[in-house]
DNA sequence: GTAACTGCAAATGCTTTGCACCCCT
DNA sequence: AGGGGTGCAAAGCATTTGCAGTTAC
């Protein structure tokens, strides 16, 4: 992999802002805003591949725009219907692989527990 | 919600198709194939009214048309990456809703367990 | 030097919307 | 006659793709 000035810019947002569970477009605006010269399908490309090479996971929506996070352990995404925003939560759930093989004969490769509902501040509203 | 020629026969399909879990172009060719005069408009429509009324939950995919889903008990989605197939799990996870809003303050109002993966067939290709 | 990368514009694909017509009561 | 329903075509929108030019190694 390149380490082309565009990459190393989006490599430092995706540090910076790793909380946020950032999005293309979000990634997009911070290089611009702070490093310039980029175009929006090199953040596309540049966010497929680091996900390819499990860098970043890719958090696919579909009334939302797709967001990315780096945090690769298990956890549950509390995705806030008011303000889309994603909180990590630790799992107290353990996924048992062996079992989903065994009595559904699925082989699991990889898992997506997500919440939806409102977070502290949207749920006041 | 009146029931017309049109929503009748998308519930037809929902009833008869519901393992399948329907798209809504599944259900658009369908009700074409077996009754006639629709239109892919109609089709969402319905399906949209349907989910609001919560007689049908909408799955939401990003790189996958949406899916519906008539079993609105918890479980698992077991999604296969080979052929889109999705067959229901009976969970062994127990949602404690009162745990995440204690700990994280966020009110879960709906929940989403997607484990990806390849079912028997595709696993051996 | 060259395979990989960038960036523009156009295409994609599912879903929604605008809007005229229609039907049923 | 009026309010929901239907259906066509057009719009929406995040993402992908084609491709020509450029660059990091």
């Amino acid at each position: 992999m390149k380490l082309t000035p565009q990459r190393l810019a989006i490599i430092d947002v995706l540090v910076e802002k790793t909380p946020l569970h950032p999005s293309a477009s979000f990634v997009y605006r911070e290089v611009k805003k702070h490093a310039g010269g980029i175009s929006l399908s090199t953040v596309y490309a540049t966010l497929k591949e680091l996900s390819r090479q499990g860098i970043i996971k890719m958090l696919e929506f579909d009334r939302m725009e797709n967001r990315f996070e780096g945090n690769l352990t298990d956890h549950i995404n509390l995705i806030c219907k008011g303000c889309s925003k994603i909180i990590d939560f630790k799992s107290p759930i353990s996924i048992n692989s062996k079992e989903v093989d065994k009595k559904a004969r699925f082989q699991v490769t990889d898992t997506r527990l997500d919440f939806y509902g409102y977070c502290q501040e949207c749920r006041k509203k």
